[in-house]
DNA sequence: GATGTGAATGTTATAACATAACTATCACAC
DNA sequence: GTGTGATAGTTATGTTATAACATTCACATC
């Protein structure tokens, strides 16, 4: 396929990569993993495209029940656990800690920690990112002597869709 | 006891109450109760006492263990939970989403969501606000058309004592 | 081609976190 | 003293996550 990498620039995708079919989003992760001496085995690569498919945020045990059906035999919670630990330690995941699920980040060649907007609606999930924000966590951080590792942004409400569906 | 209100403005309470001792906070939290017509029974009168006393963060189960011992007989996980959802309802307990502990809130009086600093070597926690951030998030749920209801920021890292231990 | 090695996965069991559903208590109004 | 509503007790179970150990497989070495 052709190479087309997604421009490094801030974004939001409140599409959840509509405009980048699932196989092209593992495509992409393939060749990442690849570039980093890691591999993209097939249960990491299946929990992966099963996050791509289905939009949403999900659970360990809905991914669990899904590998199940397309394995046509046992897959267990470690199975699932494990891709899951792999793909976010490939920056190919994220968890969203309030809701105790996982959804594919839309930008993998990048080092950055992601904000996202959770309607609690429909459940949908929508990563952004804002640099001005990171600055000023930055700043805080460094007022309460704290080394940062990890940031976890999660704004929850109801997404544009809902509010128009809901005002109609 | 003397009523000594606390200051409403933007601070950052890295000694997690040092200043307070947990006695004083619970009776503060008894009256803003009373004020709003709730009322700080006995379970949730322990299991907030038991999060300030305690320091840090604590998981349900581990509050389960404590209050277990304070009363010599049996409680079960919903008498903790229930004691849990009435506190973050008064907005005098926050749940750190990342970790699946419980936190007592600094400044209950105000209506404010909070921003945790955790440290990942001595699982301390502290609470801080920033309305820069705030009104950074705000603008940005208005770009992608979302009507926020609640935000979860926490910052993982390594806190100021155990920086400096570790150098040492 | 046997054998070691390491990474990944399979398998079993269980730990840790959370809630549903029903019963009992208790303060307060009538 | 009886109903009412809020709170708490009790039992069972649902949901999320991991520990611990066995197995497989690719690949390097003898």
């Amino acid at each position: 396929m052709t190479d087309r990498p997604i421009e490094p620039q801030p974004c939001t995708d409140i599409d959840g990569g509509a405009h980048h079919a699932p196989a092209e989003r593992v495509e992409l992760a393939a060749s990442l993993c690849c570039a980093r001496g890691a591999q993209l085995t097939t249960p990491r690569r299946q929990v992966l495209e099963l996050l791509w498919t289905n939009g949403r945020p999900m659970g360990a045990y809905e991914l669990l029940e899904a590998l199940k059906l397309k394995n046509a035999r046992s897959v267990s919670p470690p199975t699932v656990y494990r891709a899951l630990e792999f793909l976010m330690s490939q920056r190919l995941v994220s968890k969203i800690e309030s809701r105790n699920a996982y959804v594919p980040c839309a930008h993998p060649e990048r080092r950055h920690d992601c904000l996202f907007f959770l309607c609690s609606n429909c459940g949908a999930s929508a990563e952004s990112e804002d640099p001005r924000i990171e600055a000023l966590l930055a700043e805080d951080a460094a007022v309460v002597g704290y080394r940062v590792t990890r940031r976890v942004i999660e704004v929850e409400g109801t997404c544009a869709s809902c509010n128009t569906a809901e005002s109609a």
